[in-house]
DNA sequence: ATGCCTTTGAAGAAC
DNA sequence: GTTCTTCAAAGGCAT
């Protein structure tokens, strides 16, 4: 494995220093993510015109972004490697409540997984698998609050079944009070346990090779019966409550009806950054009153790169148990399927507005508009 | 109604 | 092996 080894013999193994966001260079501090003000925000806004004026071509960015990212991936890579030395017990200090998956075996569509061979279920008792990640001020991982659940279906282990859940969130009763839950989980899920409409229109996963097992009933739905959150509506966004509401509030045979057609989604599992995301979007958006999310995503990629390789670690390895369960639950899927639900739209479009943009210099008025910019005279950088 | 914007990272495609 | 492209989330905004 290849070791990078700038950092003085940094466990994490990424040689890699914070690396700044774009070219904001020397003078660009450490953002500390408790620093995190105004600032932020200000430098957020001037950077959404001093930027335009980079003549930098976003190729070339993107060249630098990819850079980085392979200094990540190295950083990755060293990260998957250390629960196999460790044991598990390496990310304790940073994140001792960190959420290690175990799928039950029961749902395992390629068969059981050995404990052993899934041995990082160092959770602290009762911990839900998000915890870090998640903006609930109010959850109890007291031990002592673990249901006794004697309802529990056969096969299941309760301990599984619990650390399961905060990526593949319970229907609403499956989760006992004493639990004390989560309001808002980060999947958020139906009271009725339902999130997709179109569980008929699948059958057995015989239509849906990576839906291959015998448990795989409905589609949406995990092994387990718990919908999963990286399965969606063809519709694209997802679609809680109200979706499922209006699904049963029709008739049974219009709601097949409607259902038929459609094709589930399984939709890539998060990234780190996008985990990240995900737990300190209400935090940014809060702190700055900003609701745009492409702003918000600037800030957010900021602060990213400010944190610390421990505190980013944390997410590393939580998005690579991520992929890990993905990669149980659907073992035939590939990012690829997305790509060809999604070819013909999106990517012809993206790909003739750059054959576009090689031609002409693009719109002014569009141009300043997503820029900022004010004057009427001049092409912004990135359409001169 | 639909796509864009914006971010990073993963994965696949294309050389 | 390297580079490029797409898609994950999110919600306001433009078309």
């Amino acid at each position: 494995m290849p070791q990078l080894n700038g950092g003085g013999g940094d466990d994490l193994g990424a040689n890699d220093e914070m690396i700044a966001f774009k070219d904001e260079g020397d003078h660009e501090e450490k953002i500390r993510e408790s620093a995190f003000t105004e600032s932020d925000l200000a430098d957020l806004k001037s950077s959404l015109v001093s930027e335009t004026e980079i003549s930098q071509s976003p190729a070339v960015i993107r060249r630098g972004q990819q850079d980085e990212q392979r200094i990540y991936s190295d950083k990755r890579e060293h990260l998957d490697d250390v629960p196999k030395h460790h044991d598990g017990g390496m990310y304790k200090a940073p994140y001792s409540g960190y959420p290690f998956l175990m799928l039950p075996e029961p749902y395992l569509p390629n068969g059981p997984v050995s404990p052993s061979s899934n041995k990082v279920s160092v959770v602290q008792q009762g911990m839900h698998p998000l915890t870090p990640l998640l903006p609930y001020e109010h959850f109890n991982p007291s031990p002592t609050h673990m249901p006794t659940d004697g309802g529990q279906k056969p096969g299941v282990h309760r301990h599984q079944t619990q650390e399961i859940s905060g990526f593949y969130s319970l229907p609403q009763g499956q989760i006992t009070p004493s639990m004390n839950w989560p309001n808002q989980p980060v999947y958020p899920l139906p009271s009725c346990g339902f999130r997709q409409p179109f569980s008929s229109g699948l059958q057995s996963g015989s239509s849906y090779p990576r839906f291959s097992h015998s448990l795989m009933l409905q589609s949406g739905m995990h092994p387990t019966g718990i919908p999963h959150p990286a399965i969606v509506p063809p519709s694209g966004k997802q679609e809680h409550d109200q979706f499922d509401r209006s699904i049963y509030n029709k008739s049974h045979a219009e709601a097949k009806r409607e259902k038929e057609p459609k094709k589930p989604v399984i939709k890539k599992p998060l990234n780190a950054f996008m985990l990240y995301m995900k737990e300190m979007r209400a935090k940014v958006i809060a702190e700055c009153t900003l609701k745009e999310s492409a702003a918000i995503n600037q800030i957010l990629g900021r602060r990213w790169h400010a944190l610390t390789r421990e505190e980013q670690a944390k997410y590393y390895e939580l998005a690579r148990k991520e992929r890990q369960l993905h990669m149980q639950l659907y073992p035939s899927w590939s990012a690829r399927d997305n790509y060809v639900s999604a070819l013909g739209k999106k990517k012809r479009r993206k790909r003739d507005k750059q054959q576009d943009s090689s031609t002409e210099p693009g719109s002014p008025k569009k141009c300043r508009a997503r820029f900022g910019l004010n004057q009427q005279t001049d092409w912004c950088g990135p359409c001169r």
